[in-house]
Formats: structure tokens, C-alpha cells, sequence
RNA sequence: GCUGCUGUAGCUCAGUGGUAGAGCGCACCCUUGGUAAGGGUGAGGUCGGGAGUUCAAUCCUCCCCAGCAGCACCA
């Protein structure tokens, strides 16, 4: 027998003989390392304490103190353990696949019933059963013909579906939960018994196509999310609360921001308040194009169906385009992008290598038919205002202008307190114009321009837009939760579909390059990301309505009326509050409005001329003079951009 | 769009085969109160829309619309 040598994490080396299990070499080391093993790092892959090593390689035990092994086991197992629940319950569901996901997995079952929420109990507590039941977890290799026979029998269309997606040289593996048998890439734990039984809760049913493709089956999926302790799922399940809380969906309304109605799904009815956080944003995005050479226009929201063929649009956006006919049975459409718009500018006169590169900005309100299962509050709407631009360049221009935006766009992102933003590159897709040669260039620029920015990004094949790759920045707010909002995106199609030229040195005419790029991406969106981060405590510049000042007694009434104007006139936004309620009544009222700043008036404050200032979140206040809180409040309304 | 669920007063929700209720909010009155709900009175609803079953539908059935969760799609 073949000897090998195992190297531990502290440079300790053992020989056993090859094709020893890691749960032999846990056993070797101790019993007690032997009971706790749930699974082993053999050369840095995960690997079942069942698996044989056959090589000299460098290994680790885990326990579950090694959290991230841990969780995924722990998930895993529990993907099979309800799986094999679902069918002791209901023996004709079919199972399909049950991988783990972040803070829990999922399992798709095949069922013509559809699960209930009761059902979910029914589940937990059978789940519960098979742990305590501590059942050994064996595992095997199997001949390919064996498996299909083995599921064809079983009448488990899915898994000879999957195993037939597993290319010919891999080896196919099959776990058992007692009898319970999958298929399964693994690792696994030891027995079921290893699974902490106080620590996972199933949350929910939905739907799910089969294999992620909308023609083929709606399965359902059962969701769990598990951690290796009780106290883990606990603060989960308390974040998740917290999320709520912070849905600006709800805060939109208590804040009086913004609502829908039945009668324009996907369109959003601002509110004054709402609306002044939206033009806020505007003149900030504004202030920033201006200082760096943009010019904005504006172009026309209905335009003729011919200009839609010219651009692309009527054949590779039909579906998400809102029709206008006129009673003369004339075709328009509402503008879904602003680009073809600005072709029209560009293209109005004769443009020169002089002017390039130019970029024309524009604050338009695009429509898009998206699928009404899509629709999410301000998050994903049918119609909405891009802070739209494009930039038309030379080719040697191309990569400097995309380094540009991708500054403009991080410094702006940092204003707003992101920090941790992600690049995601999205490539050519199936359906697309243009040639191979001209996606590579536009890849290319997008790239280089990041490589040499230092930025890390990750790759999407196939996930660019109908004319040119792009670059998608995504947001990680205050719990962690990931957004998409700026995008960057080159093409070489439009200028050319459009026949767009400009003069060269030499006096020859050339096509541009086009950047398509949005900063906030959508000023709906952007402004609901801003509500969740900021769970409705908007910093002082944004926050519509930014000072309340209360009377304690009527007869400070006056003081306050005046209290009120001298901010205004500073440019402030304050509101007298002289109702007849009492001050804690006030106090409560406009800190669950979220209003920053509450200054009371009572005689004291008449008498001395100062003012009692409560911010939001603090329970104390402290008082200063009328003059003093005018000077730090019109401090602290300025822009980060003014400052 | 797909699967499942939901739709009752401005908001949050209870309820019933015999045409409706609470709390908050709103209006009015009393109360002038010092930092997260003072008290009283009152006004608000074709029970999402349409059709069907029934002597009778807010409730049961079907269709449509909208919302929620997830999937698919996306800024």
C-alpha cells in the first residue's frame, strides 16, 4: 500500500496510507476530535470526512466552531433532511435540486398540491424528527447507467434530467440521510444528528421555474434559513425585522413621501415633500455634470415609430415599450431610453473633432412596460427619470472618458455615504446588433478603463444590452443589501445605425463612439435606496422637511412664528407647529415623520430669545440662542458638494 | 409574465350568507400642557371591479384589476 503524507494547519506532517478517510485522520489525532469532525480542507477543497485521500496533501479538520464550513454543511444536510421530510409526508412529490444560499438553502419540489404555510410547520417538526433520529449519512459513487435506472424507476424525471446535464467524465455521487437517498455533489456531515435542531426555520413557499427558465415547469421552493446555534437565527431573524422597519414602501408613507395607484401600476404620485428629496437630488447631480462639461437638454417624450426602427428599439424593445396611437393611426412610442433623442441633437449639425468629446445630459423620464410581477415600489417602476448622458467621443478618447464617469461616479456614490460599491461587466448578449469586431473594441475600452482605475469587477457573459456592454454599479447599504443604480455603457452601433459623423483633423468624416451612462441610474430608485440606508433619517441637506418649530404654550405662539420666518428667510425649511397639543404630543409626531431638527418654544425661551433643539434619534435637548442654531443648521444644509 | 397569498374607513386591522366594527388619524369642544400619545363629542365605507349561485352576497364560485413574497426580467 502506497504511503502519503498529510500536512496539518500547524506545518505537523502524519503518513497514512493512501485512500484514508479525513475522518480516519481525525480518529488518528483524537476521540474527541473524532466526535466533533464535521468535515475536513483537503488541499483547500471542501471534503467529506467520508471521502478518500489518495495524495500527499495539506489538511484540516473542521469543527463547527469553523464557521463557514459549518453553515454550509449544516444547510446542505438540511436541504436533504426536508427533502427527504417533503416526501415521507407527500410520498408522490418529486424532488429536483436543494443547494444552500446565503443564511440558508432552498429545495424545489415537484407537487401539483401547493404547499401551505401550515404545511411549513408540518415539515419543520418532521425535519426535527429525522434529526433526533441521528441517522448515519453514507455515501457512494455510481455508474451513470445505474443512477438513470435508478430514478427512472423511481419516477424522478428531474434527476435524469440533471444527471444527463453532468458531463460524461464526472463521477456522480449519491447521499444517504438514513434511506433517504440524493444525488449530490456533497460534502456532508457525519449524521443527521450533527445538525443543531433549535437553529433553522423554513420561511417560505414560491414559485420556481425549473433549471431558471421561464418556458419550462413552475416548481415550488420551500426556503429555510439555518447557523450553527440558536442565537445565530435569532439576530437573523431580528435583522430581518429591522429590514422591515426600514422598507420605503412604509416610510414613503408615514413620511408622506410619495404613493401608487391601482390605475398607473409602476408610477410613482410624489408628494411635496417627496418631491422636493427628488429635485434635491437633481440640482445635486446637476451642480456635479456642470463642473465637469456637460450640457443638459431635453428631448421629447412621445416620439414616431420611425425614429424607434432607426434606433433599435421597435424590433429589440418592443416588449417593454408603451404605444401611443394617434385617432390618424399614426404610431409613437414612449421614449424607454433617451438616447435616440440625443442622436437627434448630435445629429442636427455638422459636428467637428473640436468639439468632441461632447456630453449631453438630461434629466428625462423614461417608460418601460416591465412585467408586472416586477414591479417593487420605487425600487422597480414603470416609469421613472434617468439622469441620463451620453458622451460622443473619438476612439482614442474612449477609455479616458470611461475612467471620467467612473470617477465622477464614485466620488458621487461617496457623497451619499456609499462606500462599498461593486462593478458588475456585462457582455454581449444573444440578441444584439453590431459586429463581433465592435463588441470587442467597446469590451475592450470598458475593461482597460477599469483595470487601469484598479477597480475589481466581476464578469457577466451574455448580460450586456441590446447594443453594447455595460457596466453596472451596485450599492451595498447600511444591512448589507445589494443595488444596482449607475451604469456605464459604450456603443458603436447607435452612431452608426444613426449615421452620426464628425470632422476630423484631416476634413474626413467618422463615425463617434457613444458612452451611454447614468449616475443614480433611476432618481426613483435612487431615492429608495436612500430611504432604506438611511431608514428615513435622511442627513440634513436632503431631508424635505428639515425643521420643526413647536410652541409649548400658546402664548410663545408669536416667538415661534418669528423663529420660524428668521430660518426661512436663511433658507431653511421650517414649519411653525402652533397647535393646541401638548409638546410631548409634538415631539412624538415629528420624530416618527422623521423630521431632523424639533425646536421648542416655551416663555423661557420667548424671555432669553433662544430656542430648545431636539434632534432626531437623541433624547435630549439642549438649548441655544436663535442666532447660534441659524448659523449651524445653514451649515449644515449645504450639499457635501458646497461645503 | 409565472406560482402562491392578499384586497373591509386616510392608516393598521377585526368581522358576518340577512347591506359593517376597533385603534390611530381627521373635525369640533374642553384643556396652556416643558421634550415620544391629555379628555370629550362627531363625521368618514356601493367591504378592489364585473358576472354567477341564492329569497338574500362584503362573505360562496368564476373572470378581471391591483398589491405582497419568490421566480423570470431590469435602472
Amino acid at each position: 500500500m502506497a504511503q502519503i503524507s498529510l500536512t496539518f494547519p500547524d506545518g505537523n506532517a502524519r503518513q497514512y496510507e493512501a485512500g484514508v478517510t479525513a475522518a480516519a485522520v481525525a480518529a488518528d489525532i483524537s476521540n474527541s476530535l473524532a466526535k466533533k469532525a464535521i468535515s475536513a480542507h483537503v488541499d483547500g477543497a471542501h471534503w467529506d470526512l467520508q471521502w478518500p485521500i489518495e495524495h500527499d496533501a495539506k489538511i484540516a479538520i473542521n469543527t463547527m466552531k469553523d464557521e463557514l464550513a459549518a453553515n454550509e454543511l449544516v444547510r446542505h444536510d438540511l436541504a436533504h433532511i426536508m427533502a427527504r421530510a417533503v416526501q415521507e409526508i407527500w410520498p408522490e412529490t418529486q424532488v429536483t435540486i436543494g443547494p444552500v444560499i446565503e443564511n440558508g438553502w432552498y429545495y424545489d419540489f415537484d407537487r401539483a398540491e401547493p404547499f401551505t404555510p401550515e404545511d411549513l410547520g408540518h415539515i419543520e417538526k418532521k425535519m426535527k424528527e429525522i434529526i433526533n433520529l441521528r441517522d448515519a449519512v453514507r455515501t457512494e459513487i455510481w455508474p451513470r447507467d445505474t443512477a438513470v435506472a435508478y430514478y427512472e424507476a423511481n419516477n424522478e424525471p428531474y434527476k435524469v434530467e440533471l444527471i444527463e446535464a453532468i458531463p460524461g467524465d464526472e463521477p456522480l455521487r449519491m447521499y444517504w440521510h438514513g434511506d433517504w437517498q440524493d444525488l449530490c455533489r456533497g460534502p456532508h456531515l457525519q449524521h443527521t444528528g450533527q445538525v443543531p435542531a433549535d437553529a433553522f426555520k423554513l420561511m417560505s413557499v414560491a414559485g420556481a421555474y425549473w433549471r431558471g427558465d421561464s418556458d419550462r415547469a413552475m416548481l415550488q421552493r420551500i426556503y429555510g434559513v439555518a447557523f450553527t446555534s440558536k442565537e445565530k437565527l435569532k439576530a437573523h431573524l431580528t435583522m430581518l425585522e429591522e429590514a422591515a422597519k426600514r422598507d420605503h414602501r412604509k416610510l414613503g408613507r408615514e413620511m408622506d413621501l410619495f404613493h401608487f395607484e391601482e390605475h398607473a401600476p409602476g408610477s410613482v404620485f410624489w408628494h411635496p415633500a417627496g418631491w422636493h428629496l427628488f429635485q434635491t437630488l437633481i440640482d445635486y447631480m446637476r451642480r456635479r455634470q456642470d463642473a465637469v462639461g456637460y450640457v443638459e437638454v431635453n428631448t421629447p417624450d412621445i416620439m414616431d415609430r420611425a425614429l424607434w426602427e432607426t434606433s433599435g428599439h421597435w424590433f429589440n424593445y418592443m416588449e417593454n415599450m408603451f404605444l401611443a396611437k394617434t385617432h390618424d393611426e399614426r404610431d409613437y412610442a414612449l421614449k424607454p431610453m433617451n438616447c435616440p433623442g440625443h442622436m437627434m441633437i448630435y445629429n442636427h449639425t455638422l459636428r467637428s473633432y473640436r468639439d468632441l468629446p461632447m456630453k449631453i445630459s438630461e434629466f428625462g423620464k423614461v417608460h418601460r412596460y416591465e412585467p408586472s410581477g416586477a414591479l417593487h415600489g420605487l425600487l422597480r417602476v414603470r416609469s421613472f427619470t434617468q439622469d441620463d448622458a451620453h458622451i460622443y467621443c473619438t476612439p482614442e478618447q474612449l477609455t479616458d472618458e470611461c475612467l471620467k464617469v467612473n470617477d465622477l461616479i464614485l466620488s458621487i456614490y461617496k457623497d451619499f455615504g456609499f462606500e462599498d460599491v461593486h462593478v458588475k461587466l456585462s457582455t454581449r448578449p444573444e440578441n444584439r446588433i453590431g459586429s463581433d469586431e465592435s463588441w470587442d473594441l467597446s469590451e475592450g475600452a470598458l475593461k482597460t478603463a477599469l483595470d487601469r482605475a484598479g477597480m475589481s469587477y466581476s464578469i457577466f457573459e451574455g448580460e450586456g444590452a441590446f447594443y453594447g456592454p455595460k457596466l453596472e454599479y451596485v450599492l451595498r447599504d447600511a444591512i448589507g443589501r445589494d443595488w444596482q443604480c449607475g451604469t456605464l455603457q459604450v456603443d458603436y452601433n447607435l452612431p452608426e445605425r444613426f449615421g452620426s459623423t464628425y470632422v476630423t483633423p484631416a476634413g474626413e468624416k467618422e463615425a463617434p463612439v457613444m458612452l451611454h451612462r447614468a449616475l443614480f441610474g433611476s432618481l426613483e430608485r435612487f431615492t429608495g435606496i436612500l430611504i432604506e440606508n438611511w431608514e428615513g433619517k435622511l442627513p440634513f441637506w436632503l431631508a424635505p422637511r428639515q425643521v420643526v418649530v413647536a410652541s409649548i404654550i400658546s402664548e410663545a405662539n408669536e416667538y415661534v412664528q418669528k423663529v420660524t420666518d428668521t430660518l426661512r428667510a436663511a433658507g431653511i425649511r421650517a414649519e411653525a407647529d402652533l397647535r393646541n397639543e401638548k409638546i410631548n404630543y409634538k415631539v412624538r409626531e415629528h420624530s416618527l415623520s422623521k423630521v431632523p431638527v424639533i425646536l421648542a418654544c416655551g416663555m423661557r425661551e420667548v424671555e432669553e430669545e433662544t430656542v430648545s433643539v431636539r434632534r432626531l434619534g437623541s433624547k435630549q435637548s439642549s438649548v441655544v440662542t436663535l442666532k447660534e442654531v441659524t448659523e449651524t443648521l445653514v451649515n449644515e444644509a449645504l450639499a457635501p458638494d458646497m461645503r
